[in-house]
DNA sequence: GCGAGGTGTTCCACTTAGTGGAACGTTCTG
DNA sequence: CAGAACGTTCCACTAAGTGGAACACCTCGC
């Protein structure tokens, strides 16, 4: 149990990542001052974590910059069980009266990520997502509710995130104007859709509604509603289920909020 | 250049601890189906993440789950430059007006991290803080800022990390009354006060006088003032320096959220 | 109650994978 | 134009990391 076989180059990886954190863009002279490791080594670390893609290095001044990518080292963080243990059971009890899957999604770097679904619950499921799928922000229906209720600073630097991938996906990111209007308009009517799964075995059409979770004032994850097209429209959808997600919306935000507190209570 | 010579079990940990990322809570089998390691690897690798405080892992069902430490792998990553980049002219305004060094810090894991200062300009610093110093959460002016004026959910998770850590700094963290009955007052008269530089060469006595730096609704920062007790008290400097740290507080905060909006105009 | 199958953990012989000193370019600095 | 400072490549050495096998512990199902 406690006998710990080291892994000395592992530990020290993570030591000099740390470092990079610290004193984000230095060189690599800075690096081997603070870590105090060799200087053949401190390289061939910096490197390695570049060849990863959690380091850039400025082709100006060759100093080492963090990216996007670190953040696939800690964006699962939120979910120490909590999120899902307050959401599951509103999770299912919502699944059940709507009949189609639901899921719970919160921000994961310059995505979201699907946390949670009762996907092997309702007969309507076509496919199956596991938890852990990474959802596109741009294009996913969670994604959008998400930019569009989130702050101002966390919106900026997700799209400086999604403009420098360059990625085809990340296209509507280069068009403010035109995505700043969609975001408005899901801001006021506090919704969004989006599109199915792509890779259903079955020909069955599906499409996402999803609205926003917030725990107290701060945003914390989406929620979403999974439901085959055929013969229903985004206007029925809207129509039928939105005070409904809008109200389990709010409760599991409660249940957040409410276990945030217990705390000092026990 | 392009040479890498690459340090496999480093580039495996990291893949790991994307994968705890992804799955968050999971058992070792999990991992193991993920990543393709072998048995017993995952788990050498896991056990060393949780040596190094990444991980931790639940004593009832032996999951693994993540820490708040793993922010120390990507939360400098918000340090791009823009926040010291907005903040850095109106420091050095306010350093000039107050005469004392002043400072900005960002949560950072469990702690608070100096982002930028002003002690190379000051003649009153009796030291010099580098970027990237690490500042304790419940014993220095910037972090009780901090905990006072962040929301319930990050509240908790903080102090959670606190408790667990058992380190004598964070003593506090155990008696729940006592420091809410602190961060109440805190947030009630909007600013703190924290001791000063302990290792200074010459035997001056130093304290910090810190306030909360808000864009929009979400607190992002705080300010920091750092001032030499010899015939100052308490009272006079809140007296004397709340209004203009207030009001650069504010500034500051402006300033990011307008480059934050300024994406758009270009 | 007992075996079958699944989990997490320890052991250990093998050798590969990681190490770091030395030496080499290149770019600043005085 | 020496000299320092930094980044990069090379390479011989062996400690460090590996993973198969075996073990201990559960929880089922019959």
């Amino acid at each position: 149990m406690s006998a710990a076989p080291e892994i000395r180059s592992l530990q020290r990886g993570l030591a000099v990542l740390e470092a990079v954190n610290l004193h984000n863009g230095g060189s690599l002279r800075d690096f081997v001052q603070i870590t105090g490791l060799p200087k053949t080594t401190t390289y061939r670390i910096l490197e390695n974590l570049r060849a990863a893609g959690y380091l850039r290095r400025d082709p100006d001044d060759e100093h080492y910059y963090l990216t996007l990518a670190v953040r696939r080292l800690s964006d699962g963080f939120f979910d120490g069980g909590w999120i899902r243990a307050a959401a599951r059971p509103l999770l299912e009890e919502l699944s059940a009266i709507v009949g189609f899957p639901v899921a719970i999604a919160t921000p994961f770097g310059a995505s979201m990520l699907l946390r949670d679904n009762t996907d092997a619950l309702s007969p309507l499921a076509p496919n199956v997502y596991s938890r852990g799928t990474i959802l596109p922000l741009l294009t996913s229906a969670t994604g959008k509710v998400y930019l569009a209720f989130c702050d101002d600073v966390t919106r900026k630097t997700l799209l400086d995130m999604c403009r420098q991938s360059g990625r085809p996906e990340h296209e509507l990111a280069m068009h403010p104007q035109l995505l700043n209007r969609s975001l408005a308009q899901i801001r006021e009517q506090g919704y969004a859709f989006g599109p199915g799964s792509r890779k259903t075995q079955v020909k069955v059409e599906t499409a996402t509604f999803s609205v926003p979770i917030k725990s107290g004032d701060v945003l914390i994850a989406c929620l979403a509603l999974r439901y085959l097209t055929e013969g229903l429209t985004r206007r029925v959808v809207s129509a039928r289920y939105l005070d409904t997600m809008r109200q389990y919306a709010s409760r599991i935000g409660d249940q957040v909020a409410a276990s945030a507190e217990g705390w000092d209570a026990k």
